[in-house]
DNA sequence: TTGAGTCATGTTGTCTGACAACCAAACACT
DNA sequence: AGTGTTTGGTTGTCAGACAACATGACTCAA
């Protein structure tokens, strides 16, 4: 996987250097390329293990290298290798015994979900898409359950953000603050804190997309205001303790802005190779 | 939150030997209790920093301290900080840069989902019911898109694993890696990358659970009898391309879990105190 | 020969000190 | 006043060292 003089300091300058005054260097033009900036040594490091993890490199059980190994292989120093297996421990993708060793952890132990970086014949809008999915799955189901189990004290939570981006559509001013808490506090009506931190987790990942609603584009296409009415159709829905309604609602609400990423995704298409 | 006296090395008896002939002991018998064994203090420097940021002790975008400060209010050296901020990094809750210093990250940048632990009012079994809740509906949405979207490779692949389920249960050995393998299919077969890899992630909290369908108590009661039923009626739905069906399925499937777990709680419920 | 205890070696966990790269604000100069 | 420069502080990285621990080899007695 990795040639002798392909380390990690090629793309690092600085480092680069002070491997050649050691007669280390590697010799530049080779396959890495500097667009991914890693930026830090640990960083760079971490995707690499992650990357050899992933193809089986070892097999589940199997000691990894020793630190120094791994810090002779890579071309850095061990504490960047101590950060990178932090991390991957922290992930559950290993496991570390002090004087053994570190040792690939079982599958079924992951701790943490990433959003998977979206693959190379992927389009930026094509991962949007993806997660937009996801999303619109569990807030439906979310909106299922806060039907059902809601209380008043959620009710007061969910409409006093509906009347937020109410103000802010008479405005014309960002609501997306609102529109954010609007669908937390739906989650968090389902009393499940596991559904509730993962809606919050996805909605962070559209922190951009969110906004784009909410800015003078969005007013004037009138994104803002066809939500609005989504957002309260749900409420309703909820108020009521309907929740095939709370469901449907919801389901189609995130539809629409899978129907605008599809029309990017169309355009972009269309227009591919002037890049 | 921290007094002077309270430091790390309290719990890690050989460090708080070295800090003793510096003459920077900490008294023992402060408020920390050593049943949550941290056994690294890069681990518990993780923890306390994560539950400082939890409880907005820093708001978003003001600065950290130095690691130099953070290493010394919590007596432990810089490394060890160092890699409990690396991890927060990762998780995307700080930013750090080089001569500045570390910064609160805006909430809506979080870069992985954990599962929380569970509250301390709640049993494990709560616990497990809600991340079954979970997994109830986004794999219900997989099976639905799966329907949709499958193609012959994928009902091959489902097949499969249906298929070494049955001889299992002929043979009355363990089935679960089938079983997971079946789930797994579905979630492929719907061609997002990023639900397959949720329901991934979901299914590998349940390993032990999984099992136990698989074991002689499961084979006892009939679980896996009538969990092998449910699995070809989705398959079949699946199939025939019928979304509404294959949800439908689905959920009921992961539905009958959760009846069991409800069965788990009343009876714990019933006979507290005995611990 | 076998079993248990001991020891040597290798590995991770942690500390210390040092320097490079970099940022931000105070400072000096025009 | 505005602008370039310097200076101190902070993170990123390296090197070396030692403690804690795990593992296998080795010794010695039964």
């Amino acid at each position: 996987m990795l040639s002798d003089n392909q380390t990690l300091s090629t793309v690092l300058p600085h480092v680069a250097r002070a491997l050649a005054d050691a007669g280390l260097a590697a010799h530049a033009g080779n396959g890495m390329n500097a667009i991914d900036r890693p930026s830090s040594l640990a960083d760079e490091a971490y995707g690499r293990l992650s990357l050899q993890l992933d193809m089986n490199l070892w097999k589940v059980g199997e000691k990894l290298p020793t630190e120094m190994a791994l810090a002779e292989s890579l071309g850095v120093s061990r504490p960047v290798i101590r950060e990178a297996l932090a991390r991957l421990r922290a992930d559950g993708r290993i496991e570390t015994r002090q004087g053994a060793g570190a040792f690939v952890a079982d599958r079924n132990k992951l701790a943490a979900f990433r959003m998977v970086a979206q693959a190379k014949h992927q389009s930026d809008a094509e991962a949007e898409r993806e997660v937009l999915e996801l999303r619109q799955i569990v807030e439906a189901g979310a909106a299922e359950l806060a039907a059902q189990r809601r209380n008043d004290a959620d009710l007061i939570a969910i409409r006093a953000a509906l009347e937020g981006m109410h103000s802010a559509l008479e405005q014309r001013t960002d609501g997306s603050v609102h529109d954010d808490a609007f669908h937390s506090a739906i989650a968090h009506a389902s009393h499940n804190s596991q559904i509730a931190k993962f809606v919050e987790f996805l909605g962070a990942q559209f922190s951009d997309s969110r906004k784009a609603t909410w800015d003078d584009i969005g007013y004037g296409v009138g994104i803002a205001t066809v939500g609005q009415s989504d957002h309260a159709a749900i409420y309703k829905a909820i108020a009521a303790g309907d929740g095939a309604k709370a469901k449907r609602m919801s389901h189609s609400h995130v539809q629409r802005a899978i129907d605008r990423i599809d029309q990017r995704i169309a355009t972009e298409k269309s227009t591919k190779g002037n890049v």
